[in-house]
DNA sequence: AGCACGCCGACT
DNA sequence: GTCGGCGTGCTC
């Protein structure tokens, strides 16, 4: 091979791949960092990523200068996982390689840092040993982080360094962010129950036949101490644990009880938003097998751990394990069991509410495990569907109906906790001009804006847009502009005024704007300084507060409304699982759904909390409408800001698609919708089209469907955005 | 990102 | 003539 592929991250540029020579004698390896010549740049850092014996263009071919490091940072195998998700999810290397090898990683690659090490006060003068006892008091610290807080300099250190009074090193010093857990022993592993012991022993059973795994487990069953268990026992064994949770914030709760149980130095965190510093000592450990249970959120997928015996991933059906946007629009659940089959490991899934599809699947394996009880004999809630037919359109037309309102106060009394769900930030959901019916919408996107009470404007929730309330309908000149719909803003003012003596507090992610507010209220909610929390579906996820008996949904009409597929899935799933906050401790739990459609199958099925039931309808539907499990979708849209180029473009792509499959008779199998307006016709002044590639020919169809992708060039006026396994198709 | 290249108007 | 405005394109 004459050439290497050098992965650089250049300013602007991001992160490219670009083609070197390779210097006579000169041994380089996939993963080493290396140093190469770059435009009027200068010399800068890059990973070697691969080899080839010619150029993919007519270019002035540079050489490497040299290795900065004999050891590499990732393996062949490791580029190989990239690859095929390049491949699967139709994008270039270089973007997957962009989301999984951090840019910083890459800048830090050859900058191994010096450090200082105390050895004796022995000989030094007065000043040297005023210096010295600024080290003495941490024994070892980085040289340059030294030099700035002895105010010395480099001259003094190499001095001391000369009479024997420190010693200068250039290994790493790793800082572990668990040490401030202060944890010195760990504690045993939880005692199972009956039921949990079975599922374990089933499990592990199951384990060495590398194949899909799911737990299904009512909230608060008591998964964690079954995957607790199995990951003892792949530890044990010699192998190693990855743990995907589906937000940072569950992922760092995981860390610190992972760590508790089985110790600091052999877990590790990852995931978007650690720091530097901490990410290259991570990646430096995982590289050298010095980790053994990585917990991480979804971009952990492509945390380099070695030798991995065991993939769990919890709270299996959050879409979050989805990355929508940029590319790579990956699905960390996808790539974990891609990665399973490269280590020869097993998967193991769990949630209350699992993904349609992998239900489909485990079912038809025999690789499904179910807990149906709650751990220490917590009761299931009590669900009460209220027809808001019959409330609603009372006398007050109150948005929280008499039953819900009694419930609150019976429940304040006793001096528990509500949760109230109101799928909808803001103020109200449209603001609509009661002459014409015109609907206040977003200039850019072809969605209605919000009134935020609060700033007093409008707001698009796509783009950010704002613009104060109009005072006349832009459409008739009506002054009879009114804001409609029910949001969280609207819900925590009603709130606070029915129940002014309360502590009230709302969580969305209008709160989330400011860091930390988040955690700081779900903390004060558990301290019980919070009586009733007014939130979105984010108060419905991994709460685990055993004073919270009561939750009221208000509309739970909301997120079945949606025309898309999955609409009832996510529905059931968010009911399901808000009502899993409720009587979690000692105290039973009581659920009201507010709704309009009280007949609604998905909704019932939520109503007795009966996952199996759900499932056997939704199949049927699915398998009618060639719905995943029993097709892969593919989506495509075509957006412009030029609405007839954009549908013009579309159209062109379904046509030929369209000849193509004709062409290999496999119209029975690969099915082709649209191109059609999207649901949200124009985001941030682009208009968007969509076609809708429905494979039910398994990976020959989606070789055959991105094969045909990889052939499509696009005008620079139109984009083309690839969509595989979307979530929605809104 | 930088930086060269290059194609037009203003100025010594 | 040529100095310099910043639009466009390239970096193996």
């Amino acid at each position: 091979m004459k050439y290497a592929l050098a992965l650089v991250n250049i300013k602007g540029l991001g992160v490219k791949t670009f083609s070197y020579l390779i210097p006579d004698g000169m041994n380089v390896q996939i993963g080493q960092a290396i140093l190469v010549p770059f435009g009027r740049q200068g010399l800068v850092n890059a990973f070697c990523v691969g080899f080839s014996d010619y150029l993919p263009g007519d270019f002035k071919v540079k050489k490497i200068s040299k290795i900065l490091d004999e050891k590499p940072l990732f393996s062949i195998d490791y580029l190989k996982l990239l690859e095929w998700v390049a491949n699967y999810y139709c994008c270039d290397l270089v973007t997957v390689l962009n989301a999984a090898i951090p840019l910083k990683l890459i800048e830090k690659a050859s900058k191994v840092e010096q450090n200082v090490e105390f050895i004796t006060f022995d000989g030094a003068t007065k000043r040297q040993r005023e210096v010295l006892e600024i080290l003495q008091k941490s024994g070892k610290m980085p040289l340059v982080m030294f030099e700035k807080q002895a105010k010395t300099t480099r001259l003094t250190v190499k001095k001391l360094e000369s009479i024997g009074c420190v010693k200068i090193t250039a290994e790493e010093l790793y800082r572990n962010p668990l040490d401030i857990l202060n944890i010195t022993e760990t504690e045993p592993l939880f005692e199972l129950s009956p039921e949990q012991q079975k599922v374990y022993e089933g499990i592990k059973e199951k384990l060495c036949s590398n194949k899909p795994i799911l737990l299904h487990g009512v909230t608060a069953s008591g998964k964690t101490e079954v995957y607790f268990k199995l990951i003892d026992d792949t530890i044990k064994s010699g192998k190693n644990v990855l743990f995907l949770a589906p937000e940072i914030a569950l992922a760092s709760q995981l860390t610190k009880r992972l760590a508790k149980k089985f110790g600091t130095r052999d877990v590790a965190i990852w995931h978007s938003s650690i720091s530097d510093g901490e990410r290259y000592d991570v990646w430096q450990k995982l590289y050298k097998n010095e980790i053994k249970i990585l917990a991480g959120a979804r971009s952990a997928i492509f945390a380099p751990l070695q030798n991995i015996g065991l993939i769990i991933i919890d709270e299996e059906h959050e879409s979050a394990y989805k990355q929508t946007s940029p590319a790579p629009r990956y699905d960390a659940r996808i790539v974990a069991k891609k990665l399973a089959e490269f280590h020869g490991c097993s998967l193991l899934s769990g949630s209350a509410t699992p993904d349609i599809s992998l239900y489909y699947k485990a079912l038809n394996s025999g690789n499904l495990f179910e807990l149906k009880n709650r751990y220490n004999d917590a009761k299931i809630p009590h669900v009460s569907v209220i027809n808001m037919q019959e409330y609603g359109r009372a006398a007050y037309r109150s948005i929280i109906s008499k039953p819900l309102q009694t419930a609150i106060i019976e429940t304040l009394e006793k001096n528990q906790q509500v949760i109230l769900l109101i799928n909808r930030r803001g103020f109200s959901t449209f603001t609509q001009c009661q002459a014409c019916g015109h609907v206040i919408e977003c200039p850019n996107c072809a969605i209605p804006m919000i009134w935020h009470a609060k700033d007093k404007r409008l707001k698009c929730h796509y783009c950010n847009h704002s613009e104060y309330f109009p005072d006349f309908c832009p459409q008739c000149g009506s002054d009879a502009l009114k804001n409609s719909g029910t949001g969280t803003q609207k819900i925590e003012q009603y709130i606070k005024e029915l129940y002014p003596d309360k502590i009230v507090e709302r969580i969305d992610s209008d709160i989330l704007v400011r860091k930390g507010e988040h955690i700081r209220l779900l903390e004060r909610f558990q301290k019980k300084e919070i009586d009733i929390l007014v939130g979105t579906q984010m108060i419905a996820k991994g709460l685990d507060n055993p004073n919270v008996t009561l939750v009221g949904v208000i509309s739970a009409d909301a997120s079945f409304n949606l025309p898309d597929f999955r609409a009832s899935e996510r529905g059931f799933q968010l009911l399901t699982q808000v009502a899993g906050r409720a009587g979690r401790g000692d105290f039973s739990g009581r659920v009201f759904f507010q709704t309009y459609n009280p007949e609604y199958y998905a909704l019932a099925s939520a109503k007795a909390q009966n996952y199996t039931e759900f499932y056997s309808k939704e199949i049927v539907a699915r398998e009618e409408f060639d719905y995943p499990p029993f097709s892969q979708i593919v989506r495509l849209i075509l957006s412009s800001e030029n609405n007839f180029r954009a549908e013009k473009s579309a159209q062109e792509i379904a046509l030929r698609l369209c000849t193509m499959i004709e062409k290999y008779g496999i119209s029975e199998r690969i099915i082709v919708l649209g191109p059609t307006s999207c649901v949200i016709e124009r985001i941030g002044g682009h208009y968007r089209f969509q076609i809708i590639i429905k494979n039910k020919l398994d990976e020959k169809g989606h070789r055959f469907i991105s094969s045909f992708l990889s052939k499509i060039t696009m005008p620079k006026d139109i984009k083309l955005t690839i969509d595989v396994d979307p979530l929605d198709i809104l």
